[in-house]
DNA sequence: TCAGTTGGACAGCAACACTATCCAAAGGAA
DNA sequence: TTCCTTTGGATAGTGTTGCTGTCCAACTGA
């Protein structure tokens, strides 16, 4: 497969292949002559990944480098795996420090995280970030968010963990973390608007009463069995 | 106050201020004569809030000015709420129609969204966009991450419950759902790090042997009263 | 009076991810 | 062989974004 072909093939303009090479984010086809070279499969996948990091996860170009190396470099032990995984990771707290509140929070729920870790300073940063935008965000807030994204982080170590092979897990965790905290945002939003209906709906219909009716104490347990589609929802489209 | 003054007391420099009111981000000063106007703590609470989304939010200016329309104008109805505030929102999944998965999978859970809401065209849009990257991500993997952000969409909406008024409600929504959003995949990155340490030393010390390990039966339950720290975990102190 | 501040207009800049131009050396078709 | 296209390589330019710098006249405060 020469470059032409490798670009018609992945949509990407031989111009920015060239560019990915100059850049060793691709990494060079096999020489058949001073001007001829020979691409193959990997590297089809190869810009495939650095693609959908750039274009969907919002990644930097050295950043892509970094979660390259990563992805191609060592087989870690199974221990500090997740640990050369994040640092891979492009994290956003990178001179702040860990908050005395983010401390007490991950150790009132019990987690073991070492205290170097980068995603501390990233979850300290972010806290304070959201206070200074305004957002009250109570500790037991935070609590529940925890707790919640404990589920997910089960998810993702399960995925990982079935993963074939220690390269395939150190993809499952550096790309599927990038690459799933949009559809994690995106699913958050869904499940927004879905809790949102229910609430409305189990509430009073008046317009702006009840503002302060928390307290719906039917919520927890039964969420699935309220409201299963008794006719197909068309009553929101909104203007996009 | 003047803008000297309001640029000191946010540590945002003049220019950018001047940069934001020609912008229409900020809100010009009370007019004391031609050449001189007066900011309150409106002006200071705005600046801070521009600046959070902008700095940390990852928000561009067009999408700020959508956000502040959205955070001034309405108090809409409580049943669009979440419609009006998604609305305002940057939203990633512009020209992607609803796969017919995320159709399936929104159904399947129960949920009541509108076919035509963003996030699920931003939802469709990022899963292609993982498996573009090589992600495999399963239905049933699909859905247990769904079933995690419910909880932090119950969460989220029990705020915007507890707010005060519309505005205040307005406010958490959107401006929570945006400076949030890192805070949870912060959140996310420390859980990842908790469970695999967990799964770890419960698991054989041996160094690479049990990467088919999925199988270890505790899990579920008693989470926190395993390995409530012992002793003070300082074994991870990687470099950044 | 006079340095310093303000609002206003406008141009410039740094970072980023490309994108375009040029060139000489291969292939490949006629 | 001739001529056109493709390739690798080098170098420079582009468009966008979020500021930042310069200049100016009007005004303020000492």
């Amino acid at each position: 497969m020469r470059i032409s072909e490798l670009a018609a093939e992945t949509g990407v303009p031989v111009h920015t292949l060239k560019y990915y090479l100059r850049e060793g984010l691709l990494m060079p086809g096999e020489a058949r002559s001073q001007t001829r070279a020979e691409y193959g499969p990997e590297h089809l996948e190869r810009v495939r990944l650095v693609r959908a990091l750039v274009e969907h996860g919002g990644v930097g170009i050295a950043a892509v480098h970094s979660i390259l190396e990563a992805l191609t470099a060592p087989p870690p032990s199974r221990h500090d795996f997740l640990g050369v995984a994040h640092c891979a990771l492009p994290s956003s707290g990178g001179g702040t420090a860990v908050s005395q509140e983010v401390a007490e929070l991950v150790e009132d729920l019990g987690w073991r995280v070492g205290p170097a870790a980068p995603a501390l300073r990233a979850l300290s940063a972010a806290v304070t970030a959201a206070r200074d935008a305004g957002v009250r965000l109570e500790r037991s807030t935070l609590r529940r968010y925890a707790e919640a994204m404990r589920e997910v982080a089960a998810v993702d170590v399960d995925v990982a963990v079935g993963a074939h092979s220690p390269a395939a897990a150190m993809h499952a965790v550096v790309v599927g973390t990038v690459m799933l905290d949009p559809v994690l945002v995106a699913l958050r939003r869904v499940a927004q608007e879905s809790e949102s209906w229910e609430r409305n709906s189990t509430a009073s219909p008046g317009p702006d009463a009840a503002w302060r009716a928390r307290a719906d104490p039917v919520r927890r347990s039964p969420r699935h069995a309220v409201a299963r589609h008794p006719n197909p929802t068309v009553e929101e489209v909104r203007p996009g």
